[in-house]
DNA sequence: CTTAGTACTTTGTATTGCAAGGTACTTAGT
DNA sequence: ACTAAGTACCTTGCAATACAAAGTACTAAG
């Protein structure tokens, strides 16, 4: 047990969030998104979005469409549909009570970490 | 894909953290977690927890004593070792981490939450 | 026509949450 | 004694999923 692995076990289900808050914002494609949650520090792999992608677009939450681009292959655009909205709304809930849930057990153990 | 399941799938890795923060605040046993775990509105079941404290003892982050109970049978009491609490510490770092992500992301996209 | 760059996809492995079932000790009732 | 109920710990089998690695395909430049 090292903490990456458990960095990444914590990412496990954050993913989801994240990419559909991003596809919220606006439409992207693959590598794109990649590269955006890069700026936001969290490090994702194709291995990791692309059977994401292709699971969220099955479950009826996004769909797709290629876009030619000026330079390389054409691009598959993910966009969420409807269903996705109202998941990404659940999700949002989800997250503030988890939040909150970590957030109270910090504060039941407010004195160790401050006597560093 | 339902909301259920992308929920218990938020809570893998943060269970770990969660078990983490309780021992540091005092040494458990396994259902008096899971109770503690309840009241903060986290439900774990045993066949969760279980392996999970193990593996955290196997990993040299938990140490535990048997002590006897006034009803029932005798309980095996968790607490943090010092490499515990340096792992905790590594944790908590990644929770804000993550946190200031997700936020971050949530940043970029007020305008829909609003229009409803 | 080869090389580099970009993009999408698949396969295999390891981790881990969870349902379900099992073991064992204690106490109370008959 | 024996049984039942309560408490606590443990294991097995399955499903979901992050990730590494390897593969396919299109475009543009030399």
């Amino acid at each position: 047990m090292n903490i990456e692995n458990a960095k990444s076990q914590m990412r496990k289900g954050m993913l989801e969030y994240c990419v559909l808050l991003l596809l919220k914002h606006r439409p992207s494609y693959a590598s794109d998104i990649i590269q955006q949650l890069k700026q936001a520090e969290l490090l994702v792999v194709e291995g990791t979005l692309y059977p994401l992608l292709t699971r969220l677009k099955n479950d009826g939450l996004l769909r797709y469409e290629w876009q030619e681009s000026t330079q390389g292959p054409p691009r598959k655009y993910y966009a969420l549909s409807t269903e996705g909205e109202q998941f990404l709304e659940g999700l949002d809930t989800a997250w503030t009570e988890l939040s909150n849930t970590i957030n109270y057990l910090k504060t039941i153990t407010p004195k160790l970490l401050e006597s560093k």
